[in-house]
DNA sequence: AATTAAAATGAGAATGTTTTTCATTCGTGA
DNA sequence: TCACGAATGAAAAACATTCTCATTTTAATT
């Protein structure tokens, strides 16, 4: 992720946008939320405020540069841009995150779009289970 | 819904219960959010508590009555379990609520989740888009 | 390098949703 | 009907998120 991406996000290039930025990258965790974050970002002594982390976060999501989850949380994660589209697979006992892409799902969803008369922007599909190390 | 299920679900037959589940049931709205349903009593002069609310709908959500709901709007929202499972298509634009059901995405989700060491224990699949009216 | 207007930020207040606490009330099996 | 555990209401607390506004920073221009 450069600075070149704000720039043509039409954003401008501050140290609390790049420090979210390279949290985001080096953090070994594909989801992380707000509060995640803006822990990080205390550890390596960044003075930045949440409210800069959630005003941040939303405009990333506006420029496409991260796209935001609802999961069973009760609050959003986000997660960066990189690579293409997938789904989630969710452990519903340790929290593990897992991702896939199948294209039989993906036709589908478009064709049960049209039938319905809508135009569709966007998708998401969760599925939640027991992982396999969860099930020992 | 009968009071017969409350029981089998190890609740107590309670004013507060009975009145939610009829609430939820006449209703013409099929996803409600816990302040929805608060209102609704209200408007049915019904001293029921906001608190009570949330508690009953989790609880009916643990016993398998409603299903929880994370659109993108924030909060949750709750739909009673009558009838069988399907997934929704929800427009941006205006809120409209579709519901649809396909063996095709349901028989590859199983797959997926086989594929990827998961023991299946629910899934859902929101998609969103711009419904006909708000096409024009 | 200095100027400057617009944009971005931080701190804290405010908002909205959901949960918890605890004293009181209610439901149900004996 | 009694008694006990479960359920409730009201208010406080706990969260997540957004807003306000004074101050600082960016980036385009002298």
């Amino acid at each position: 992720m450069e600075k070149q991406d704000l720039k043509d996000a039409g954003l401008k290039v501050t140290t609390p946008r790049i420090k979210i930025l390279e949290i985001m990258e080096q953090s070994k965790l594909r989801h992380m939320s707000a509060e995640d974050v803006y822990k990080r970002l205390l550890e390596a002594d960044e003075e930045i405020g949440l409210a800069t982390v959630y005003r941040v976060l939303t405009q990333f999501e506006t420029a496409g540069l991260v796209s935001r989850h609802h999961f069973e949380t009760g609050h959003s994660v986000f997660e960066l841009n990189q690579g293409s589209h997938h789904d989630h697979i969710l452990c519903v006992k340790c929290g593990r995150v897992d991702e896939f892409v199948d294209d039989t799902i993906e036709k589908r969803q478009r064709e049960i779009a049209d039938k319905a008369g809508y135009e569709m922007t966007d998708h998401c599909l969760y599925i939640y289970g027991i992982c396999s190390s969860c099930q020992e």
